[in-house]
DNA sequence: GCAATAAATGAACGGTGTTCACAGAACGGT
DNA sequence: ACCGTTCTGTGAACACCGTTCATTTATTGC
């Protein structure tokens, strides 16, 4: 009786196990090494055995990018933690920075690859794990404009925004030009930090003489 | 004889001629669909002759990057000859924003591909593109910190890499993560300047949103 | 033990980048 | 005008790739 709930079990573990050894070649070779063919003989199984549990390849990146977000929401939610408006900021941009450049190839399988892979992260409005994750930000720049430390004029949903975009570049740009920057991506995380920060008390780099 | 220089530039003519289909193609169906069957197919030459002109398929994507940086390069250099600082940046940033969505997928190749294939902008310290364009950056920095309006405590270069890395992130973001952001990209990055700006007078030049 | 169901596969299709021995044309020197 | 060299171009092959499908193998319920 209880052989078909086995068999279940079995086929979630094969698949759990797929899922693993493609992870491992992702952040190991990059997305773009991560072969059916290598894959299944990884896993020691015919490479038409991989279609029997998932739909393509693609189907196993975006299985694939829903677990690298989750790696990296997983991240941010100490950081998030922290009362202080501006070392809370601080903190979030030092967590997603030092993410992206620890786990290269999920960061850019997630965010720089085809929008295909990446969309089911965004869909829901509410439950998705994307617009959870902007959501922290975004309680981020609520938290600093009721400080009086936000731009004015501009919404915490926007700043938020602007944010991201800011923290994305950064890792992005140490990831493809690397020839390019010259400050570690830290620092410059940090100078983003302090260049958002506007209003009457300064930031903790930034003095203002006159 | 004048032959050996009719040969130079037959030879030459069938290179930009490979280079042109090549830039077609990829900014039509993007770096992934271009392949060096269908690029030999259209200029109706075999597949193994592609290689009398290139090293392999990759030399093509480099040359390509070089020019697509130079396109960028030539659309900055416009904005960058404003005089009023906060105005430069501004329309600097618009600048490049507009043109990553228009050339998306240009901008894909130079920035959020293999970094093998940009690698060549940033070799010359002096001469290459890429720290061509983006001494423009620092400059206009230095302008706004004359006029008072920089941030303090960080240097022009460091406050040109990040708000680089923010516009980069804009039109990145938007390329990958489509269902992301909410507003515009030319928004975004207006709001970035107005982050950006620091100082005794707000920059109301940069308080419009379009 | 047998029929039915599920799991796994080998072989194939059409595609990819790249190489290399070979053919053909154009050339320079005699 | 001939010949040997040098350059241009190619067809065929190699080793991959993702994906499909008819077929075989294993497992189950009866």
């Amino acid at each position: 009786m209880g052989s078909a709930e086995r068999k279940e079990r079995q086929r979630a573990e094969l698949r759990e196990q797929i899922l693993q050894v493609a992870r491992d070649m992702v952040m190991k070779e990059g997305f773009g090494a991560l072969s059916m063919r290598k894959l299944a003989d990884a896993v020691e199984y015919a490479p038409a055995t991989l279609y029997l549990h998932f739909e393509n390849r693609d189907a196993i990146a975006r299985e694939l990018c829903v677990r690298g977000f989750q790696e990296l929401l997983a991240v941010l939610e100490p950081a998030a933690a922290c009362e202080e408006p501006v070392e809370r900021l601080s903190r979030l941009a030092d967590a997603y920075v030092t993410f992206g450049l620890k786990q290269p190839e999920t960061y850019r399988l997630v965010f720089m690859e085809d929008p295909k892979l990446s969309a089911d992260l965004f869909q829901d409005k509410q439950e998705g794990a994307g617009p959870k994750s902007f959501a922290v930000l975004v309680r981020a720049f609520e938290a600093l404009k009721a400080a009086g430390l936000a731009l004015e004029g501009a919404t915490p949903v926007r700043l938020a925004e602007v944010f991201w975009a800011g923290l994305h570049g950064i890792v992005s740009l140490k990831l493809t030009c690397s020839g390019f920057q010259g400050a570690p991506a830290e620092a410059l995380a940090q100078t983003l930090v302090a260049s958002t920060v506007h209003g009457p008390k300064p930031a903790r780099a930034t003095r203002r003489t006159r």
